[in-house]
DNA sequence: TGCACAAAGCTGTCCTACAGAATTAATGTA
DNA sequence: TACATTAATTCTGTAGGACAGCTTTGTGCA
């Protein structure tokens, strides 16, 4: 889980612990306090620290230090960049836990057009697969059933995030280790049982087996790194 | 240019330029390269780069390069005013998603540490709780079990969400249905069985106990409406 | 006390060096 | 020739040292 960290990914995480603990405005440790207390080069603190520059939690001055900024306004929930495995993992899980309520949620408020719509998402996205991956099509499945879930914050939470996940996807070498015909028939499996459970109004199935395809995908994506 | 430009600045301002001029994917020179092309050391170019990894525009590859990423896509969910109870409905949905994972999680992988700082949020909680509502550190409890999660995208992105709403709370008239030593057993029974099930271990019971201390939390603040 | 000045500490920047991953070139074999 | 294997090269990530210039602190003097 934390291997696929490097020293300035660990640096940051630290360094953004230390922040939480400490007041707004207040002096942090020098730059050599850091390398210390981490026990790693100037270069990774350095690394770290500019990376929350960037983010604005910290500001520094030259001859003087660096100053914990506390946030201003959290108006926005920032989806920052995706540059290890361990942020891919931790966007999964909040992934997870949107989509499993959606799914949830979906089971309990959807109405029938809301049903033979996801049917008819999941029937397209199957005769996609005969041809290729079917990226867009899986990712109109998973809107149709945010749909069903009548609630437009969640579900548009929950768009951008995948969207936001999809696309480091799409840089990586994106090599799956299951051949086309086995992923068609996992979708296959996974999707319908996603579709029985909404159809049944079976929130608490609709759940568990939304869970067991993020749980499936993730296995398998991450086991690719 | 400016005066007021540090090195690292113009390298970010020059790389940044370099990069609205490629195609997406593509390839940066290497870092030795830029020095050449910029004049500066690659201490300063990789400052620049790693503000541009920070805000997702490059992402590098160790052995490999640089690569521009573009698609700049939506990076921020923005947390809409809430001027609605359906707003506030929704927005509870969407923390009652994120929390009960957060439980779930918190069970998982609490250290000893995280349970002996969760237990002391929650003696605070009650101590303060004699003398008035302690808002704050009701919200202080909660950021201590999204600590024990151990995944700082998800307690951010809680942590944004739940003083979104509590904002609203304040703004609202905020009459209560229930009385204080009402609210006070309330409290302790809901949040206590929420520290036994992370205490245990048991990720389950720790999500339903959430669960249900959240569904009654709305159950009251929407019965005022 | 008040002020000037020296000292120490800090970040910003540059340099060199090397490990380890990824790519490319070279080489041997069928 | 075609291809698989190996070696050389390239590149980022990280370490450590050094110094400039700015800020803060401390000291001594009047």
């Amino acid at each position: 889980m934390s291997d696929g960290e490097s020293r300035s990914d660990s640096a940051y995480r630290q360094l953004r612990g230390y922040i939480d603990g400490v007041a707004t405005g207040e002096r942090l440790p020098s730059e050599t306090d850091f390398v210390q207390m981490f026990g790693m080069s100037r270069a990774s603190i350095r690394e770290g620290l500019t990376r929350l520059r960037t983010e604005g939690v910290v500001r520094s001055r030259k001859g003087s230090g660096s100053y914990a900024v506390r946030d201003q306004a959290p108006q926005m929930v920032r989806l920052s960049a995706i540059s290890s495995t361990r942020d891919l993992a931790e966007w999964h899980e909040v992934r997870l836990a949107l989509e499993s309520e959606v799914a949830a949620l979906a089971a309990d408020r959807r109405t029938e057009d809301d049903l033979a719509r996801l049917v008819r998402a999941q029937e397209t996205l199957m005769v996609r697969l005969i041809v290729d991956r079917a990226e867009r099509e899986d990712v109109a499945f998973h809107a149709a059933l945010a749909v069903c879930a009548h609630n437009s914050k969640l579900s548009d939470a929950l768009g951008r995030l995948t969207s936001h996940i999809f696309s480091w996807g799409n840089l990586s070498a994106q090599r799956s280790v299951l051949t086309a015909a086995e992923r068609r028939e996992l979708i296959a499996l996974e999707h319908g049982a996603i579709v029985d459970a909404v159809a049944a109004r079976d929130s608490d199935r609709a759940r568990a087996e939304l869970r067991r395809h993020l749980l499936n995908g993730r296995t398998r994506v991450l086991s690719n790194l």
